[in-house]
RNA sequence: GGGCGAAUAGCUCAGCGGUUCAGAGCGCCUGCCUUACACGCAGGAUGUCGGGGGUUCGAAUCCCUCUUCGCCCACCA
């Protein structure tokens, strides 16, 4: 074995004979467990956030594989309707082609051919993270079967009357062309005006004045509404308005949704491009006017309602228009005041264009329905969030759902299955074939039919993904094994978009909750706490941390394809400050532990590289303790032949050992990754590291130790760090098979791979307690000594000869006399009982339980002075202690109400703080006396 | 407007059904290349646990309130 560890080699060559070994794919015979991974876009790269919930969903199914369960993790890619088409079209414009040029199905079938040809990434990606998902049963979510469930689904719920098409508004994206869900829209805050317009009464003078973010719509009003109980209007209300420009009249009404205070309490309603005057427009009858194209400019070809368009509006953009609109109020006098004023302005998550509401024709699901069972199964358990409170999230939502918008005026995903025929009416079917038997059946005749143009949401075959992949609507051997899966593994980005619409699909179709638990993660954000993203170059590629980058290789990753440009230097020159070395290579279970450990309950992870290092750090070392023990076992008797006698050492770290995997395991089954991360480091580094392979030591080392001695410590050895490798390979696949191939044998251990091997479990341990005590007080012993020759400035190569101790009851006696190459060993030092040839005047002392222990410093340490700070801190400490517990003791409240054990405890520690406090104190009048 | 989080050592974070709970890593200081490991070893320093109030024998931990920061939903044109 190398010095240190080289994870590159290891890690491809063991994740190839894994997955050539068909080791991923469900064996287990205990219960089935499943997770369904959350499909990545198809076209897309890893992220961080990717690196970390795999990470965390590899480590619960090789958790499970290992505990013998029938273990699945479902892997697959999610076609991702409007951000592929986006890339796509992306690179078509550089060519400077358009998808119109090639026609809707050459430019599906290039979509297609893309997509064979960059979907790898992904999974090239998962592999480098270890990922353990069976690629046999990869998914695509427009593959066939997906596909089959989506227009079962579809045709199911149409026919229930749970999917509609309706004309209403919808968020419309002018620049992509097509309908957007609610979801989709974000709705930020931007600076802007509010211009006050006057509107002239239509039969007599005066007129109205309205507020309002959007003049250029005003050309779509039909009414100007106010609240009934404002007095300023009250005489108005019924009256006619001459809506400039276009000279059309449209009534004042009077409505409880006009707030008076806003602006000047008079409301323009325009219920073609604004939802809240759509709402106003349908419960007073008013017309809806359409004065937008599909580009979102000002309709070019006139309908006959529209007429009162000015020609010089026509075909103008809204923001051109809004201008030019604004410019002729003005001109006539009909510009009351224009005021700054911030209002949100909603975009599409993905394009980021301005959307506009669009009257048109759409799908929609009916939601209500499918949201109530979606409610109870989650109020009753059958689904459970971790942590609890993103239910809270979740019931709010659900209980305010609104009807899905579920099609999409694009042409990469699943067509939605209906026809139309001249007269309008529309058939839903599974085939063009069915379709045209339910228009036979209608007209009594063949009648031509076309389908319909548009294609589904992507998140309708999301949400179908924990049954689709199965095999749903066929009922598959694995549908029935493993559904409903285990847990969810997720963001909470996409709790709405995706996991609430899994649990109403999966309870209307697969018949039960698609997942028992979800898991919700937090997300993975800067140093800053800044949202990682392209735009801010502030990505790191989890494979680069696991490769390392340079630093110039670095910058350009970050500053190339940037959407604005100009943020190129500023990106270059904060990534130079962060990374002015690159970033190292760190390997793929130091990252994969890194993000295990944090991963606790909160909702925001700041990522640190220095946290990365640490666990790079761990990793050698556990590299070194291997390379420690095969040194000291490999070619000799472990314990399968002859006798083994243990030491108070080996019992010690068996009983640690067991210890940790009681709290690994507790932590894994509560999603606290963080906490078994942390027992397994404590584990490994503080006390099988630094303690016990330090006892192994002399035992081993020595020529005075009995066979029988180094045989129990051998077995130990490889013992311990044999199961120590099982407890820590689901957060560290690599390294743990890589040694765990060449331990194995010695602990009497066969087996082609780690990834098969049980889980440790506390039970598998015998311990004795009793005999593992003595080391308690070995270790109290060895600290002492060490803080005394530290604080002295004793160096470790100075052998501290004579060492007394006094006071010690047999059984300390008999612990210290029997280990006393421990002491040599650890502390460099011999202990002897008390005599008068101990100078106490001049030692340096310490107090373990009644136990006095000695060391005598002349010769040493002449200045006295170090030592008598030491002593003096000691003493301030102990003396501030014990006023706390006095403190309470004096308290006869506390000592009536507290519970028995607790005063007992605090009147024991109360009497050993006093006489720590005494020793100290002649102890430092020794050393001042002397000084 | 409604809902949800967070505030603990210089930095990133554990601890939050109450009495050795004031912790870890990184960073820092002092010694050490002691044949598993300098990606290391040994020793050490560091915080009125955001402010205020309350409950209690006892609160970082429970309750109220304030301040600051963040997120989600709704959106008064």
């Amino acid at each position: 074995m190398d010095k240190v560890y080289a994870p590159r080699e290891i890690e491809a060559r063991l994740y190839q004979r894994w997955e050539a070994s068909g080791s991923f794919a469900p064996s287990g015979h205990g219960p089935p467990y499943s997770i369904v991974i959350p499909p990545p876009n198809v076209t897309g790269t890893l992220h961080m956030g990717h690196a970390f919930q795999h990470t965390l969903m590899d480590a619960l199914t090789r958790l499970h594989r290992m505990d013998g369960d029938n273990t699945l993790w479902q892997p697959g890619t999610d076609h991702a309707g409007i951000a592929t088409q986006m890339v796509v079209e992306r690179q078509l414009a550089a060519e400077g082609r358009s998808r119109h040029d090639l026609g809707r199905d050459a430019f599906v079938a290039h979509v297609w051919k893309w997509k064979e040809e960059s979907g790898g990434t992904i999974s090239r990606q998962m592999r480098r993270l270890g990922a353990s998902v069976d690629w046999s049963r990869d998914r695509f979510t427009m593959d066939e079967g997906m596909s089959a469930a989506v227009t079962e689904v579809f045709v199911q719920l149409h026919a229930e009357g749970l999917i509609y098409r309706g004309q209403r508004l919808v968020n419309w994206d002018p620049v992509l062309h097509t309908a957007l869900s609610d979801l989709e829209v974000i709705a930020e805050p931007e600076p802007g005006h509010l211009w006050h317009l006057r509107y002239p009464l239509a039969d007599g003078p005066g007129h109205v004045v309205v507020a309002t973010t959007r003049p250029e719509t005003m050309l779509g009003d039909t009414a100007v509404a106010v609240n009934p109980a404002d007095e300023r209007y009250q005489s108005l209300v019924g009256r006619q308005l001459r809506l400039p420009v276009t000279g059309r009249l449209i009534p004042v009404i009077a409505d409880d949704y006009v707030d008076a205070a806003f602006g000047s309490g008079a409301l323009k309603v325009t219920p073609g491009h604004d939802f809240n005057d759509y709402e106003v427009g349908r419960r007073h009858n008013l017309p809806t006017l359409n004065i937008f194209d599909r580009d979102a400019r000002i309709v070019a070809d006139v309908a006959a309602d529209l007429a009162a368009i000015p020609a010089e509006l026509r075909g103008l953009d809204r923001f051109t228009a809004r201008k030019r609109v604004v410019a002729l109020f003005e001109a006539q006098g009909l510009l009351d005041k224009v005021e700054p004023h911030s209002s949100p302005v909603p975009r599409g998550d993905r394009s980021e264009a301005v959307l506009e509401p669009w009257l048109t024709d759409q799908w929609y699901v009916r939601i209500a329905p499918l949201a109530e069972p979606a409610i109870r199964a989650v109020e009753d358990g059958r689904t459970r969030f971790v942590p609890e409170s993103w239910a809270k999230t979740y019931f709010q939502w659900m209980h305010n759902i609104q009807d899905w918008c579920i099609s999409r005026q694009l042409w990469w995903g699943h067509r939605i299955p209906a026809w139309y025929d001249d007269d309008g009416n529309i058939f839903v079917a599974a085939n063009a074939e069915a379709a045209r038997k339910q228009a036979h059946r209608h007209h009594g005749r063949d009648v031509p039919l076309r389908q319909d143009e548009d294609v589904l949401d992507t998140w309708f075959s999301s949400a179908l993904w924990p049954f689709s992949t199965l095999g749903w609507p066929a009922q598959t051997p694995e549908l029935k094994t493993f559904y409903p899966t285990a847990v969810l593994v997720t963001g909470f980005d996409i709790i709405f978009f995706w996991v609430a619409r899994m649990i109403m699909m999966g309870l209307k179709f697969a018949g039960d909750v698609p997942f028992r638990e979800v898991y919700i993660t937090a997300l993975i954000r800067d140093e800053h706490g800044d949202k990682m993203s392209k735009s801010k170059g502030n990505i790191i590629d989890p494979i680069d941390l696991i490769d390392g980058i340079a630093l110039e290789p670095l910058i350009a990753k970050r500053t190339s394809g940037l959407m604005q440009p100009h943020l190129r230097n500023s990106i270059e020159k904060s990534t130079r400050k962060q990374f002015p070395n690159g970033i190292p290579a760190f390997g793929t279970d130091a990252l994969r532990f890194t993000l295990a450990a944090l991963a606790s309950g909160g909702r925001d992870i700041r990522f640190d590289l220095g946290r990365v290092e640490g666990y790079r750090n761990f990793c050698n070392k556990i590299w070194n303790a291997a390379r420690y023990v095969l040194m000291m076992t490999e070619g000799k008797d472990c314990g399968a032949s002859g006798e083994c006698e243990f030491s108070a050492a080996d019992w010690w770290i068996r009983g640690r050992l067991q210890q940790a995997i009681t709290t690994a395991r507790e932590s894994l089954a509560s999603y606290r990754f963080d906490l078994a991360a942390a027992a397994l480091y404590e584990f490994t580094w503080y006390e099988f590291c630094d303690w016990y392979l330090e006892f192994t030591k002399p035992v081993l080392q020595s020529p005075d130790a009995t066979a029988a001695a180094q045989r129990g410590t051998r077995r130990t050895l490889v013992e311990v760090l044999e199961a120590l490798l099982r407890l820590m390979h689901p957060l560290m696949p690599f390294i743990t098979e890589e040694i765990w191939l060449q331990i194995a044998p010695l602990a009497g251990k066969a087996g082609a791979t780690i990834m098969k091997q049980p889980f440790p479990r506390a039970a598998d341990f015998s311990f004795d307690a009793a005999r593992a005590r003595d080391i308690e007080l070995i270790k109290e012993l060895i600290l002492k000594l060490r803080n005394i020759r530290g604080e002295n400035d004793i160096p470790a190569s100075r052998r501290l000869e004579q060492v007394f101790f006094r006071n010690a009851s047999a059984e300390q006696l008999a612990t210290i006399q029997a280990h006393a190459r421990y002491f040599d060993r650890l502390a460099s030092a011999r202990l002897q009982p008390f005599d008068a040839s101990c100078d106490v005047d001049t030692a340096a002392s310490a107090l373990v339980g009644t136990l006095e222990l000695y060391v005598p410093l002349r010769g040493l340490k002449d200045d006295l002075a170090a030592e008598s700070a030491r002593v003096a801190k000691l003493q301030e400490r102990a003396r501030k202690e014990l006023e706390a517990v006095e403190g309470r003791l004096a308290n006869p409240e506390f000592v009536r109400n507290a519970p028995p054990a607790v005063t007992a405890k605090a009147r024991e520690r109360a009497r050993e703080l006093e006489r720590e406090l005494t020793q100290l104190a002649s102890q430092l009048q020794r050393l001042e006396k002397l000084r």
